[in-house]
DNA sequence: TAAAATCGTTCACTTAAGTTAAGAAATGGT
DNA sequence: ACCATTTCTTAACTTAAGTGAACGATTTTA
């Protein structure tokens, strides 16, 4: 398990031993079954996570009602808006399915910052780079139909399709369940006429 | 005009006075009047933007027809996708006002941040702000309506309603431009009654 | 394994956005 | 100052998403 992530890693900075064995002190590897909250609205937090094996989402309760914004699969990290603003959390994260997931604190962070310093650059690089994908994201949501975003996902993450509960991946979508149900069955209506 | 610049720089790192040197020697302060295109479609660059004054917007064109993304006003920065990913433009980025902008490339901060190490712990910190920022409007854009989103930006960001034109606010906000001006109507209509 | 909860689909109806077109208002260029 | 272009609004019609309800299928859990 601890290769996915130094092979994930060794894609942005090369590691000596003893930096591995650094971090593998810190203990941050955990399993967690489907359904466990990692996080809840209200919450105080220093904690991100990085995906090894599983699926976590994140989601908004709004009147009661679950709003899910994004989805992390392998070899997928996500450090919480409320980490950086230091704020209480807005938003909950739970387990789609049992996962394998490392945990670190942002003071540990900055430990390792210090100590090695490629680490920084390897963090700077990460945060560029998921800034511009997610942008692109951004940009592709807003200039396209719900159904052309359905079709989207299918081309570009078809895994999440089969994984993840319809209804969840309605209001990632920005749509509602039933919404989701129909255009699927207009999509497949046109393949066949 | 430099010291807005500073300012802005001075809230993540202090720099002494050969750092701030080093930067004016760039010669990065640009003047360009409104429209001014700085960068189109299929277009490789490496350059990355700063606002001082005025305001820029991205936006692609699709079957003929401009989408607008993002508008980039005050001390706020852009570094474009293909920048980071090294690939051609996908989208336009023009000039909404006559404006005064920062302009460095890759190549170049590159060397500042071999220079001066605090430039990139500037850099990592920026990013990932940036990048939990723009969690945060993607996550209220997923799960609001677009008479919700106006409202929002309404509160927001009231000075963008006045200094763009409605058409490009309406892409932004990801509906036509019609519709822009019925959902208006429709507000006012509601405040009446 | 039986009862309860969750999940996915369908339907009828409502609401709002997309489309096409027209015209008024504002802006820009010469 | 005038003409051309762009911008904004309105309207009638079409299309698709929201809503509330029902029902079977699947999953959970007691």
């Amino acid at each position: 398990m601890q290769d996915l992530l130094f092979d994930f890693i060794s894609k942005y900075v090369s590691l000596t031993e003893d930096e591995k064995n650094a971090i593998l002190s810190l203990d941050i590897f955990h399993s967690f079954r489907k359904g466990t909250v990692l996080l809840k609205e209200g919450q105080k937090t220093k904690e991100s996570y990085f995906v090894l094996k599983g699926c976590i989402r994140t989601y908004y309760v709004v009147d009661g009602e679950e709003k899910t914004t994004a989805f992390y699969t392998e070899m997928e990290a996500l450090t919480p808006p409320c980490v950086v603003s230091k704020t209480p959390s807005e938003y909950y994260i739970s387990c789609v399915e049992d996962s394998i997931i490392t945990v670190s604190n942002s003071d540990m962070e900055v430990e390792v910052n210090r100590k090695f310093p490629k680490f920084e650059v390897m963090c700077r690089i990460l945060s560029e780079e998921l800034l511009a994908k997610q942008r692109i994201d951004f940009d592709e949501f807003k200039t396209s139909s719900p159904e052309q975003r359905y079709l989207n996902l299918l081309q570009k993450r078809p895994d999440l399709i089969q994984r993840v509960p319809q209804h969840q991946l309605a209001s990632y979508l920005g749509i509602k369940a039933q919404s989701l149900s129909r255009l699927r069955a207009r999509i497949l209506e046109k393949r066949k006429g």
